[in-house]
DNA sequence: TGATGTAGTGCATACGAATACATGATTTCG
DNA sequence: CGAAATCATGTATTCGTATGCACTACATCA
């Protein structure tokens, strides 16, 4: 009569359970529990009851039951390009924090700026499986996200400017704008006339928009770039390391000043040319982009443009609740968060 | 006719919407889509229709119900105690890449030290949303982990050798035994003989063992450590730096080197030592604990202890995977992982 | 050739909670 | 004081899938 198999696990109370002791119906358990959610009331009698059950049997309701019935998880996603990046722990804590005053969960995950994993999640998403999503996608295209949306009934709210569908919000650091006025300032401010690249492949999405930026702003002042001062990176610390060392190949002699199209790389690059002799920023000046934390620890500490990512965080969470919460929402709605520049000692 | 409500979300096709199509039951739809997991046959025809309707239709199935029916979520939960610290970040690769080869989910949650977000998740847990766990208790007590296990029927599994629960397996590094080797290395290959420490409070878990091995590698020695040269931190570079600022304040001499109890906090102590004159190593020396990638940005780069975390990573997944599959399994097991000491040049 | 398998499929139900509807008890008001 | 309104609760159903069981058709064997 103990010893029942206590390998067995013991299975959860259920809201049956909870009405039997109390010696009232399945239903009425539920409409104490959500009696914030539901207009119809019960008497305190019946409540203190039910109430006393609940907490005798430790009865916890069953989140996948009512999400079934509901249609509704309490869980939106994250995906981040990369995990180790700390330009995304701002985004993500903010978006716990504004997921956690609704009582949502968040899943993050991580697609390491992979193709296949970015497609992976938003396969999970037409499982609905979450209520909403906040993605950064590098790869995924407007068409790809199109067919997502039209299978899954959840929303869908972007960190980029990049994605154009007509019914995905997007949420963006106006990097264009940012590049312009840096690179403006680098040349009035800092007094800074030859310019070098580091970026990354022409079809991911922040490469773009940087360069144009800094593109216009040099085309206005009437400054050129030599193409030797044009390399590429893959958005890591080794990537720039790479770029460093390919910028070293193809010219002894290097730029005065070089924008890095982010702080990950630009670490990279400082590193890699310090080793090899270089003075940051008396050689060579280094400006980065995204003011990581880490960007106060290299030496000389990097100068940077810095978006607000915990606002960034903060507008798509609230955006992406807007719409869970309303979904005849509908269009491409744009929020921009402006950039700011930090100098520090790289330049 | 066609100008149905758009703003409706159009619902998703089930199993009898593609069993319709096709002729069929739903359950014999549910066969040909579990085929591997069932015993039962289909026949090549009836298989075929199915399929043919699922990819007409472009069914996906319903995790949530399934979820309700089966009582497994393919999903598994992954509690960090800071989601900046890098040191988690190889962890949470690796147990995603456990994960995604089971076709698990992986839902990452960060606690930031704070005791009120363990209980939370821990509570998450409770309620069944996923079919294991993965956390990283500083403040959960066994107590705690004993009334959730026994709530929840799912497994936990935990890194960090504090935890003593009887049906807990426990992956932990072997720093006490890795402290004690630095400890000694410290004296015997570089020549300090001097040491202080910058710990945390007492209670949080990997303090006092790392202390331990410390200590007693310095009584062997004969060595021992003036009370000025211990403090605390917090885990993190702002916590390093307050503790820095405290030794300086409490004695303008420093010890000849520093033992710090992560590389977070090391990097801190780095900083500010810096910025208040002195030069590390040559006037301190500095040995963390981890190896971040930041330990190599640093200047000087920092000595410090490795973890393997990606093997911690793959073998806290490979335990938990272990027992989902075979509830069966009880007791406390133990998984050690060797530390590794990676000189650099801070100390 | 009738008893016995076996492959292929459908039927009914269960998972746990939320909710439309029905019902009985109580109050309200003309 | 009787009809209607209101309150408190129960009954029945639903969400979408998996699975035990029943059933048919056909093959197998003695």
């Amino acid at each position: 009569m103990t010893a029942e198999k206590t390998l067995k696990r013991l299975k959860q109370p259920t809201m049956y359970d909870v009405a039997k002791l109390a010696g009232v119906s399945q239903p009425t358990v539920s409409r104490v529990l959500n009696h914030n959610k539901t207009a119809v009331q019960i008497s305190a009698a019946t409540r203190q009851r039910v109430l006393d059950a609940v907490a005798e049997l430790g009865y916890h309701p069953n989140v996948i039951a009512r999400s079934l019935r509901t249609q509704r998880t309490g869980m939106i996603s994250l995906l981040v390009a990369d995990i180790t990046n700390s330009f995304y722990h701002v985004i993500a804590r903010a978006v716990q924090d504004v997921a956690r005053q609704r009582d949502y969960e968040v899943l993050i995950s991580n697609s390491d700026h992979i193709y296949s994993r970015e497609m992976h999640f938003a396969e999970v998403l037409s499982k609905r499986v979450v209520d909403g999503a906040i993605l950064v996608p590098i790869h995924l295209t407007d068409q790809d996200l199109d067919g997502f949306l039209s299978l899954a009934n959840a929303p869908i709210v972007v960190l980029g400017q990049h994605i154009q569908h007509p019914n995905i919000d997007v949420v963006y650091g106006d990097d264009e704008a940012a590049m312009y006025e840096a690179a403006r300032w680098m040349v009035n401010e800092r007094g800074y006339r030859e310019f070098g690249f580091v970026g990354v492949p022409e079809d991911l999405p922040p490469g773009p928009r940087r360069w144009r930026g800094f593109k216009r702003a040099l085309d206005e002042l009437g400054l050129g770039i030599d193409p030797r001062f044009m390399v590429m990176g893959d958005f890591t610390i080794p990537g720039g390391e790479e770029a460093a060392r390919a910028l070293i190949r193809a010219s002894k002699r290097l730029p005065r000043a070089l924008f890095v199209l982010n702080d990950l790389m630009a670490i990279g690059v400082i590193l890699t040319l310090q080793d090899a002799g270089y003075r940051i920023p008396d050689d060579v000046a280094v400006i980065g982009f995204d003011n990581i934390p880490e960007s106060t620890i290299v030496r000389p500490t990097l100068t940077t443009i810095a978006q607000d990512s915990h606002d960034l965080g903060v507008r798509l969470a609230e955006v992406l609740f807007e719409r869970i919460d309303n979904p005849n929402i509908t269009g491409r709605r744009l929020f921009r968060t402006a950039c700011q520049i930090i100098p520090r000692q790289s330049a």
